[in-house]
DNA sequence: TTGTGGTACCTCGATATCGAGGTATGGTCT
DNA sequence: AGACCATACCTCGATATCGAGGTACCACAA
């Protein structure tokens, strides 16, 4: 989710849009960059939201530079939407993935540990992923490679998931 | 995509809405199952391109059950859209995923093979991926536990991914 | 000097999708 | 008989995003 993931940005440091776009691209890896018609138009919702204000830098005498200031609004929007549990049970991967990147910015382990918890229930639910009724289905009963190659991956990305937030949590319980 | 796995589906039997979007929800494993206001515009979409066709039953009195079947337009968009390397360097997942469920429809295993070889090009391009200028981002290197995380679950995800891709291309170069 | 490429910002139209609402029918359970 | 649920289809308004286009300015190279 862009807005979110922007909120986490500006909640480091002031950028503007254009850090903000390299910014935002660095975090998929540059494999999914957002273009301008996407970044600006959410900046502008973002601000007649009243979440951040723009400054005008003075100094250029270039193009209008506008420095990107998250406010207290803004700063509380944030942390409410790392909190919020609608995203987290949510199957969105992009979402959870984004809420994770800034999950640092909840100051609280226990807040954080909470977040963690509640993704690993939905993970570990056995009603959520690829069953086929009561029964899981294994890669086996697939006669189409591609559909078992399917399979594959998701269970081994499930799989690198439950065992970070094991880890994770046992780190977070512990200190 | 919804539209190829529209279409995915519809080449195997004509099918009406409502078991379509049975067929699209097991597709994510139940995870994120395709809102009505999503596929029944869909399918009036491919209707009006041409792709699809509508038979009404006439033996129902109940609320009209439209059987929807693929026209030969339909079948070469399918086709067209499964050899179409745009869908693949891209790194929409979800995208390449679709794609990949949909894959054994291309009854040429050379032309399987082709879409599997690019498709491992991308992942294996060394710029492709969390790589920081020249230098591959090392999941030490993130102070944040939760960044680190997504790295690590990404990394695995690619690694299971490309594991299978190079054992599927070695079966499929066998056969 | 002309071009190329990076910084920086913006708009427009199109498409995809969601969620919530609505309209039926028919079966099952109580 | 009434409640409830599954089947089956549809519309509407809102939001998210994309891609292509445009406007500037500046620096460096050919």
């Amino acid at each position: 989710m862009l807005k979110l993931a922007i909120l986490g940005f500006l909640h480091d440091r002031p950028l503007h849009g254009y850090e903000l776009r390299r910014h935002l691209a660095a975090l998929t890896g540059h494999v999914r960059p957002i273009s301008d018609g996407t970044l600006y138009p959410a900046i502008k919702r973002l601000e007649s939201d009243g979440l951040l204000v723009r400054e005008t830098e003075p100094g250029t005498a270039a193009a209008p530079r506008h420095t990107l200031h998250l406010t207290e609004a803004g700063r509380a929007a944030l942390l409410d939407r790392l909190r919020e549990p609608e995203a987290l049970d949510v199957s969105d991967e992009n979402r959870w993935f984004t809420l994770l990147a800034f999950l640092r910015h909840l100051d609280n382990p226990a807040d954080q540990a909470a977040v963690l918890r509640r993704r690993l229930a939905f993970l570990a639910e056995p009603a959520s992923f690829f069953y086929e009724g009561e029964r899981p289905l294994g890669a086996e009963e697939f006669a189409d490679p591609f559909r078992r190659g399917l399979l594959l991956i998701a269970r081994a990305t499930t799989e690198a998931e439950l065992t970070w937030l094991r880890e994770t949590l046992a780190e977070l319980d512990a200190a």
